[in-house]
DNA sequence: GTCTATAGGCGGATAGAC
DNA sequence: GTCTATCCGCCTATAGAC
């Protein structure tokens, strides 16, 4: 019996990997603001109100998307601060945004979907959040690390930033003095600032030796959260 | 007869001017991939092929609302770089920063159609290079106008970034060092990664003053380019 | 779980009269 | 420049048979 139920429920899972990869190359050519369950169920010669079945509507097959990406880019982002275990905390650092950036880079529509322009009349439910905050966590965990062993370099906060400094450090890692705390959500953003113009474009006709470019800076945005130069 | 061209003329330019107006407003309501001539023409009172008359596609209407877009935030910078005229670089820095997020908290949609994801199945045209680089040139300008008065302290360039950063420096700003350009590149891009999390809602949760929040960092990307906070 | 059929929309773009 | 009419396509979602 668990037989059968089994045989079921992988038919039911292959298919809707089948029906997620097929709306992931249509996110490719027609954005997420035009995914249509008609487009992807005629790709895959079912009918489309055989889709309602896998996904009771378009917005969440979206939220399914979208959850992969985050999950997806997260996944980069965890393996390369594991690879980089024994290496100082400012290389391991650029390693697990070098990962950010490559794994933007070989996937760009679904970065856009995360990262992006929010798609009208879409609101994310409460399941993106833990994905949405993987690569966070990474980082901050990175400056945990550096901040515990040798200690980090971080210029003084201003006082009008303090109360929102301790709020955020509350929030996000009670453990790491409040200037971390605020240069990481910093350096955070700024990280996705550069992947951005690179995957939307912006770098046109400006950068030119991406790799290069993008090493330096984000090397750059280590410091920015203390990470010192040599051990 | 000049009155009578002029009258038409001027009856041409209010129209397309309320074509954009209504687009404009689509634009927050549906997004840009859905942008649709039907329903501009329709809420204007006119009739679809009306607006042919005014913009010959779709794809032109989008091209004229993002020049628009890249027009007004680049005026918004150039103004505050003139209304700081005589305060030091790194604060003339923070009023451009605080006027380019001021202007993108006040236009999200028309933010999210210059910065955010590109409009699946739209390539821009020339004519949007241009209006597209006024807020580089703002940075730019400020840093230039540092360089050559109390200078500027800039880390060094690292061996493998050096040609590029000759290529760049060549390209965008031929009488600064190459070690600037490529400082100014990654602050612009940064700037706009920290304005892009704040409307697209990645700080939702996270950040809350954010106002204090964004003038420590723009100030702090001021001296990643070098500017020096005490003249 | 899949099918047909259907309701009730939406879109871009063009031709040709006025 | 604006109109009607038209071509030809698209969509989400549901009901009900099998």
């Amino acid at each position: 019996m668990t037989t059968v139920r089994g045989a079921r429920a992988r038919a039911r899972i292959e298919i809707t990997a089948a029906i997620k990869d097929e709306a992931r190359t249509q996110l490719a050519a027609e954005g997420a603001a035009k995914l249509s369950l008609r487009a992807v169920a005629r790709e895959l010669g079912m009918v489309s109100s055989a889709l309602y079945r896998y996904f009771p509507s378009r917005d969440d097959l979206l939220t399914a998307l979208i959850v992969d990406a985050y999950d997806s880019v997260g996944a980069a982002a965890e393996q390369a601060a594991a690879a980089a275990e024994q290496e100082r905390p400012l290389d391991r650092w650029t390693a697990v945004c070098r990962a950010v950036r490559a794994w933007a880079v070989a996937h760009p529509h679904e970065y856009a979907l995360i990262y992006g322009s929010p798609v009208p009349g879409y609101t994310a439910p409460q399941d993106t959040i833990v994905p949405a905050s993987r690569v966070g966590l990474v980082l901050i965990d990175i400056a945990r690390r550096a901040h515990t062993g040798e200690g980090v370099a971080l210029p003084p906060l201003p006082d009008d930033l303090r109360p929102e400094a301790v709020r955020i450090s509350a929030d996000i890692a009670p453990d790491l003095p409040p200037a971390l705390a605020v240069a990481l959500v910093a350096a955070w953003s700024q990280l996705f600032g550069l992947v951005s113009f690179e995957v939307f474009g912006q770098f046109h006709r400006v950068v030119e030796d991406r790799d290069t470019f993008f090493a330096t800076a984000a090397r750059r945005l280590g410091q920015d959260v203390g990470l010192l130069p040599r051990g």
